[in-house]
DNA sequence: ATTATATACATAAGATTCTGAGGTATTTGT
DNA sequence: ACAAATACCTCAGAATCTTATGTATATAAT
C-alpha cells in the first residue's frame, strides 16, 4: 500500500482529471479507478474522497445529478465549465511542481529530462 | 512562484537528499539552494524547514553541529546512518509515487514512460 | 440461514504539514 | 541611516489527510 500522503493538494487534480477523462463519476467508482490505474498502491480513503468532492462542488468546479441503481443511491459528478477550465491550471500546475521536484533530487539529469 | 503548496510529504525527502548531495548543510542554506535550483519557484518557508528539521533530528536521522561564522550562528545538519538509509527509501517511496501519479493522470503512456 | 464482503454514501476527531506573521540579531549594500 | 540579506526560531490558523464510525443494500461464502 506504501504511503499514500506524499504530495498534498493532487487529490483534487486527480479527481478533476478523471472527470475530465469519463464525462461522469461518481465517488466509489473514482476510488476504485485509482485503484486498478495503480495496482492498489495509491488508496482514496472515502475520509478524504467526499470532503474534497464536497469542496470542489462548492467551488462550482463539479456538479452533481443523483441516480437510482437498483435499490443504490448514486452521486454522479460532472465538470462544471468552470471545472473544465481549472483542469487544465491545476494539471500544468502539478507538471511544474514534478519538474521542479526533479531537478531538486536529481541533479544529474537537469537540463532535458522527460516526465 | 507558482504554486507552493503541493509539497507536502516532500519537503523531508528534499531535506535528506540534498544532505546526501552536500554532506552538510544549515537552514538558510538549504532554502537558497532549492530555490536557486527551481529558478524561485520553489520557497520553502522557515515555518515549514525550521520545525522539519527539528523533527528530522529527533528521529536520529540528522545531527548537528553549531558553527560560527564572523559573528553569526549557523547551525549545520548532516545526516546519520540512520539518516542515510533512509534517504533510499525516502526516494524510492517518492518515485513510485509520482509514477502512479503519472499513470493516473497521463492515461495514454501507461506502459513505458520516463520520469 | 447467517455472516462477511462489496457497494455506496457520509461525518468527525485527531494528526500532520503547511502558510504567514512575528521575533531576535548581525552584516552588507545603498 | 536604512533596507535588504543572512541566520536562527516559534506559533496561530488553515488545509489535508488517516482512522474510525455510521447508515443501508446486494452479493458471495460458510
Amino acid at each position: 500500500m506504501t504511503n499514500n500522503n506524499l504530495i498534498k493538494g493532487s487529490l483534487q487534480t486527480i479527481i478533476l482529471k478523471l472527470l475530465e477523462e469519463n464525462e461522469k463519476m461518481y465517488g466509489y467508482e473514482i476510488t476504485q479507478r485509482v485503484k486498478e490505474l495503480t495496482a492498489g498502491e495509491i488508496k482514496i480513503t472515502e475520509g478524504a474522497l467526499y470532503p474534497a468532492l464536497h469542496k470542489l462542488e462548492a467551488e462550482g468546479l463539479l456538479s452533481t445529478e443523483i441516480q437510482q441503481v437498483d435499490n443504490r443511491v448514486r452521486k454522479y459528478y460532472s465538470l462544471t465549465k468552470d471545472g473544465q477550465k481549472e483542469v487544465t491550471s491545476k494539471m500544468s500546475e502539478l507538471q511544474g511542481f514534478v519538474e521542479n521536484l526533479q531537478r531538486i533530487l536529481t541533479p544529474d539529469l537537469k537540463p532535458g529530462f522527460n516526465i
